[in-house]
DNA sequence: TCCAATTAGTTTTCAATCTGAACTATATGG
DNA sequence: CCATATAGTTCAGATTGAAAACTAATTGGA
């Protein structure tokens, strides 16, 4: 007998209701709906978000803020919010720098701190004990506003296992089979820390609090060419955790072999270490060599202008061949190509329009504006959604103080 | 306020439930429970089960039959199947036949006809009255075994617009928005009939019917190459619908223009045309052309070899960019590629090899086992799923005698 | 032969939780 | 200052599954 659902229970009901009061609060956001709005909102009856709200308050999640004035008469609702008391600590590993944020419920980065760090090749043990330094920072500012610590996120750039707490392969780090202990980072809060791929928690990142649509495929150019796909306002990660990765699309048969293994994968064209590359952009650290290179651009060097031209012909090759299979509609250009987007774009656009005419329409190519706290605030949104998603659990995993 | 999901009511839970228990006894097909048994298979008590189990009777989906016999001591449990007197119609129109199947609430194939007809090309009134000659056919036999038709599913093969009954485009048949009205085929019918496309629905007939995993994409060979996406047991349309448009990747940035618009998609080396150009088949109908071109595959005629190697070659680059963007594990081939499977294996395998290593282990890709009949089987399967997943509102609908 | 053991299925009681309606609370405006 | 309007609470009623006790049907051994 195959029991792929679990039966369904009276109290699953409350479940479900918590869950929808709450979203509906988050995502109602600034305006602070009153109950008798959230019962408009929800198809509930008023009784029923009385009674749900009242847990939610109790519970720490929820906190009213004062009277509300609507209409012209009547007496006026109490305003609510997720409390501004609770927040998730978002980190990130990346290739050539650590950060940290402090996020809380309603999603406002209440601190941020990043350093430089060359991670590459360094021991995860070595690069936990840095990343720990950040996150004290974090947790004396959340300390120092009264925000009591739910939970983290942590994101790395590579493929991860969240249940056993495994960088499964983070090429770019030289990582490989790597058991972390993120819960270290942040002992005693209740929700522990959730680790993810950078690229998937910048898609995330950009869905809940960037301009994200429901759909739409995020792209995100660091060291390697990462990509998160969200379908109907759910990051899609596959059956085996891996979905998204754009940058080994085969762009070209008889391209150039990949790190991958493969042959004439994007990356091959339009990784980072591919344009400096063909730009000839001497070495140094990424920062020096991107301002050298926008400044290439922004004579005309030829060479610069081929190499990002290539980049983003075959990013547009890319890009068409997974609208076709994923019926992608949208796509937010991250990372480096955020920084490129300027000079991207025409090759981009035309190389869309021969591959694929009338797909993708190019107000729907946009660029990241969330910068670089996307990917924590991706991170951090994880454990939030979690918590919006299912409150019961958090009603019986800790009411703290 | 943002209402995305309804509210949760006591209701609600019932009509979970009784699809648990539906569901339950759907999968466990030949062996046909007992209460006792869904009980412990679903979680639910046994009192639950009964209770369920008399409204499932009473619709008429569910049928008792007979003593089941399976410990050695105790009173023996009433057995329970999906009732084999109700069944849905599935039907299909492509572009060089049309075909009907009778299938009944547990997947069995009751009655099957098809017949040649060149639809390409002919206006869609023309092809719904062929139609409505076999769909006479499967009522007739209906009502000779004593099943109650509770609907029909129809694939074609084209883009759909499910609501409007709208064939949005179907190029191969040169139509272009055209309304259907799909229910006239089937008065009477309580649940009417599903608008389809036939590459989804081949999917969905091999995971339902066939030899489907959970997560899995279907390769359609027919005039154009289709594709249909499983993930999580479901079928994935994307937002707008079009998802799975394998045909359409591009497999190589300097390929030939595409009747799509596009260039260098993987149509234009796999579509069965390019195949037959490509070896040099002489025109014909379908059948002779591929008679003639297994012939000189036997033979070991080059040109025809080498035709059927580029497009395993094209296939396979298409494969490997789908299963990075995707985390595609498994494949199925079905149509011309399901034909062609054993000589177009090894250039396949060998491409998937040379461009996304390691990726896509051999043993899963597989070829269909369904024949002709997975679209006909998708195509009411997914009316049989409608009524599966939502039984309460089916014992709303309808209960026929 | 017949009863203890065993398993299937039903009945009964209870708790959870929503709806709906009545009620209380608090504001505005004429 | 009261009619009106809106917010929020209280309470009876309905639905539904859990738990436990009960009835039903069968086997195997005394």
């Amino acid at each position: 007998m195959n029991e792929a659902t679990a039966p369904g229970r009276v109290g699953d009901v409350r479940r479900r209701n918590l869950s929808l009061v709450l979203d509906s609060i988050a995502r109602t956001g600034d305006a602070k709906p009153s109950r008798a709005q959230l019962a408009a909102g929800t198809g509930l009856t008023k009784a029923a978000v009385s009674s749900l709200v009242a847990d939610l308050v109790e519970s720490g999640l929820v906190s009213e803020v004062g009277l509300y004035r609507d209409g012209e008469r009547g007496r006026p609702g109490q305003g609510l919010e997720l409390s501004s008391h609770r927040g998730v600590i978002g980190m990130e590993i990346n290739v050539d720098y650590l950060a940290v944020g402090l996020v809380d419920l309603g999603g406002n980065l209440r601190f941020h701190s990043a350093v430089e760090s060359r991670n590459r090749g360094l021991a995860p043990a070595k690069v936990m004990e840095r990343l720990g330094g950040l996150a004290a920072e974090a947790k004396a500012a959340a300390a120092a506003e009264n925000i009591a610590i739910l939970g983290g996120g942590l994101a790395v750039p590579g493929l991860v296992d969240q249940q056993r707490n495994v960088v499964l392969s983070a090429p770019n780090l030289h990582w490989e089979n790597e058991q972390l202990n993120p819960r270290s980072l942040l002992e005693g809060a209740p929700l522990g820390v959730r680790l993810s791929n950078e690229a998937n928690s910048a898609a995330l990142g950009e869905l809940w609090y960037g301009g994200g649509q429901a759909d739409f495929l995020y792209v995100s150019g660091e060291v390697g060419v990462g990509g998160g796909v969200i379908i109907g306002s759910e990051l899609y990660t596959g059956p085996g955790g891996s979905a998204g990765e754009l940058g080994h699309i085969v762009v070209h048969p008889e391209g150039p072999a990949c790190s991958c293994g493969g042959a004439g994968c994007l990356e091959t064209f339009a990784g980072q270490e591919a344009i400096f590359e063909a730009a000839g952009t001497p070495d140094g650290t990424l920062g020096e060599r991107t301002e050298l290179l926008l400044t290439a651009l922004r004579r005309k060097d030829p060479r610069a202008t081929q190499a990002v031209h290539d980049a983003g012909r075959y990013l547009g090759v890319a890009l068409a061949s997974s609208a076709r299979l994923m019926d992608i509609e949208a796509v937010v250009l991250g990372g480096h190509f955020a920084v490129l987007g300027e000079w991207l774009r025409p090759a981009l656009l035309g190389s869309l329009e021969r591959y694929a005419p009338g797909l993708l329409d190019p107000a729907n190519l946009t660029v990241s504006g969330l910068e670089h706290s996307g990917t924590l605030l991706g991170a951090a949104g994880q454990v939030i959604r979690s918590v919006i998603e299912s409150p019961f659990e958090f009603l019986l995993a800790g009411k703290l103080a």
